[in-house]
DNA sequence: CTGAAAGCGCTTACAG
DNA sequence: CTGAAAGCGCTTACAG
């Protein structure tokens, strides 16, 4: 049913209906009132098309994933960065369109397409890491994106942006780890998203030394972002780890839980031989026993804000936001967890 | 630019424009190919709003994700098929827009909009749950509709589906625990998708008579769909499995590893004291150490087709499949593994 | 406050 | 093979 046939149907013109269903103020609140139950009754809605076509505006939003990201499964951090996203566009009536950086065959790639095509108002793009090419995309069609969880490389200005502080994470698990002189100290990383990797191995670095115990560059292993990977990269250096305690700071829970499972297999205790300190606070980091203690990345914050941020720059109400917020350490079960720390009153 | 600026821009009609990029044979290929070039070098592409209003087809799909869903970090299986499901439907240039049943304020639900509005071509819906008036709507509509996964209470004539066969998955766990006699059997399950469930259980229960095994009402334990409440839910039943070997059979992935997780803690050797099979067969699945026995659900050849199967309803060619597709048993390291089992041979 | 009409950017039947 | 024109189903400036 079309809106003209609708207004055939109660009895008033298109334009009435199309006021009434928009919620515009030139129709009386009782004939609204009126015209919005007979929609629901017969089940009349606009035309999402024909809408859009009028008005430039889709009703759908477009969640960028970054280019390594390989699946929900794969990537725990950011599915549950998703979920919460999916969450919170709930509240403003957007459905979401999710994005890929692939490119099907020799056409656009599916971000330009979507563009292109106009199928969406906006962009929370889970990475910086746009090329120019995309960059100008996004200048010359005005699309309102937010940036958020991992900087990237490339951090441009005049974009809004909510990233995690990869940085004070590191520095707080290299201070809490500088309160244990008699631990050997490590650092597990990837290179999927090398430069988040170093500005958390520059924190670590700066935590530790600001305790005296500088990191050796022996001292930094890497592995691919998975469970495997990390399980594999410990038993790969068990020796090290069984000639003496061990803080492991992980690049993130995934690789946390590979380490948790290395460590059974090889027989050494958490946190008593091995402590581990891992980044997210994906879900699964504290369902799993031992529970990682972690840096506890602010979804809860991050996300709600970067939504109505999103939702402001489709309304073309401008502001500029650019920031970093910290994350949160959480003690849980792979660290010696002493109350007397002097980090916990720093941060008391 | 419209289509009618591009189509001055190069000397060519709209017309002409529409039929190059729209791949009609009425084009002759040199110009078709002239037009395309030219297209990606101004960057133009068609408005995806005016051309749907035209053809009434989006270029985007919706899956919906059953009522009980919560998250993709919750349910990994879920989260698994959604990753194949994208990774499908990228090979048909398709988009997707995930749908959950909430509603809306005193709307319509998500789905319900979505249809009226039009907003998608077809559905990929993860059970088959729905209600009398949304089986109206479909058929009002003519939405094109493919279940997978889960067959959920009501299985409707006149609709595809691709479900997992859970009943049969069942009786193979439980044949292949019935080669044990001296374990004794158990039955973890939920109720958040209870008919599934039940099938399981059926299964089981058909596999364990076959070995003169009955399974016992006190034998069946119920938690929900979490690791944490497996967990929980062994721990509360230590003494049961202190007492004598056991063998369990896990409703999913997700309530084995918690599973796992109570056995290490209770100080239980996996898999000489208790054995698991569990079914799904998640990424996490192996993993984790040990890596679970499973009943591997066939993903590969579910997906695929229901996707296929999608595409062609929304061109209208029409068929009927209705298929159970059947799990297969994977032994890793949560149960005993006799290459004499009289299972491996009746399965070979 | 209400309705008739133009126009959003496409596709396609129609005429050439 | 090509183009002019109608129409997909909305919204909104305009006139009343």
């Amino acid at each position: 049913m079309t809106s003209r046939e609708f207004a055939k149907l109660i009895g008033v013109s298109q334009s009435t209906v199309s006021r009434a269903l928009n919620n515009s103020p030139l129709v009386p609140e009782e004939k609204r009132k009126l015209i919005l139950a007979k929609a629901r009754e017969v089940g009349f809605e606009l035309n999402s098309h024909a809408k859009s076509l009028r008005t430039q505006r889709t009703g759908t939003i477009g969640i960028l994933f970054p280019k390594h990201f390989v699946s929900m499964s794969a990537n725990m951090m950011l599915a549950h960065l998703y979920d919460c996203i999916q969450n919170e566009m709930h509240h403003y009536n957007y459905d979401i369109m999710v994005v890929y950086y692939e490119s099907t065959s020799e056409d656009f790639s599916s971000f330009e397409r979507i563009i292109r095509t106009r199928k969406v108002d906006g962009f929370l793009v889970l990475r910086m890491e746009l090329s120019h090419a995309e960059m100008c995309l996004i200048e010359e069609y005005q699309v309102p994106c937010v940036f958020l969880m991992n900087a990237g490389s490339k951090i441009r200005p005049q974009l809004n942006y909510l990233f995690s502080d990869s940085e004070y994470g590191g520095y707080i698990a290299g201070r809490y780890f500088g309160g244990f002189p008699d631990y050997h100290k490590l650092f597990i990383t990837v290179h999927e998203e090398l430069e988040d990797a170093e500005r958390r191995l520059e924190g670590y670095r700066r935590g530790l030394e600001s305790c005296g115990c500088p990191l050796e560059e022996s001292d930094i292993l890497f592995c691919r972002l998975s469970i495997e990977d990390a399980y594999n990269c410990i038993l790969q250096n068990r020796d090290r780890l069984s000639r003496q305690k061990t803080a492991i700071f992980a690049y993130s829970d995934t690789l946390g839980v590979g380490i948790i499972n290395a460590c059974r297999e090889l027989g050494l205790c958490i946190p008593e031989q091995v402590q581990i300190i891992s980044m997210d606070d994906i879900p699964l980091a504290q369902q799993l026993h031992p529970r990682l203690s972690t840096l506890h990345i602010n979804v809860e914050e991050m996300v709600p804000r970067s939504c109505r941020l999103l939702m402001e720059g489709i309304d073309r109400k401008e502001g500029l936001v650019q920031e970093w917020i910290r994350p949160r350490l959480i003690l849980r079960d792979t660290t010696v967890n002493r109350e007397d720390h002097f980090l916990l009153k720093e941060l008391a």
